[in-house]
DNA sequence: CAGTATCCCCTTGGATACTG
DNA sequence: CAGTATCCAAGGGGATACTG
């Protein structure tokens, strides 16, 4: 256990978690695919591409535990898995779509400040004057 | 065919971004704190007790570099170094104390979310039903 | 005071193989 | 189909030492 003693409001805490449970790498997708409806385990997995299987699996579990999805089986053969948005999960979407829309509002404006960034970085340089790349 | 509540592909990648960038360990408290005026290097590591340098330096830096903060260097001896939230800076704070009220008012609600899913799990194991780490 | 530079541990997440 | 189990690489993040 750590004895870290933070003096700090429990808004910060609970900020924190939250963002640090939706801000993983595969949160917001599943999330969002799961705000047009039910679905399935590899309806997902299809959709989301790129997701390996056990990241969609921890993923939904994360998100089961939480109270935001709901996991139902269907004792059939082959198995039948759907996940879908509890009204928590719903309700969470909507602070997450004002966040979204911020994002894509304000996309360009950060990239702009980075690129400025970068460039200020980069000729500050004496060691090395070529062009270092930037991801 | 199925109902399309919103648009997913540009939304997704924005949204991950910025949460990926937001939802670190440090930056929302660091974010918060300059939200009540600009502070020095030090007064923030005094103040977000549990940061250590490097943490806070490179949240500093990505804040920076992302034009949400602006880093003021007074070349005196001591030095002092400001950061302050740009007006990018402090427009992120809108939904982010969004999220962050969000989070506030459900937390109760996850956490219990959270007790019932590890008792059902608990209630699964073949092996003691007794304490499992809460944290 | 405000950083850099190292070392090192721990977690996250991808790839693969196996199962009911 | 819907998972688990295992191994492994990459990077986040802490502790410490050094610097202008």
């Amino acid at each position: 256990m750590k004895p870290d003693h933070f003096e700090v409001t429990p808004a910060c805490t609970a900020v924190h978690h939250l963002l640090a449970r939706v801000g993983d790498k595969w949160t917001v997708m599943v999330v969002k695919y799961l705000g047009n409806g039910s679905m399935r385990f590899n309806e997902l997995k299809r959709t989301i591409d790129g997701i390996s299987q056990k990241m969609l699996t921890s993923t939904l579990r994360g998100l089961e535990r939480d109270g935001f999805v709901t996991r139902t089986v269907f004792p059939t053969i082959p198995p039948r898995v759907d996940y879908e948005l509890t009204d928590l999960g719903r309700d969470l979407l909507v602070p997450v779509k004002a966040l979204g829309d911020w994002a894509i509002k304000n996309e360009q404006r950060v990239r702009e400040a980075r690129a400025r960034f970068d460039a200020a970085r980069a000729g500050k340089e004496h060691h090395s004057p070529f062009a270092d790349a930037a991801e």
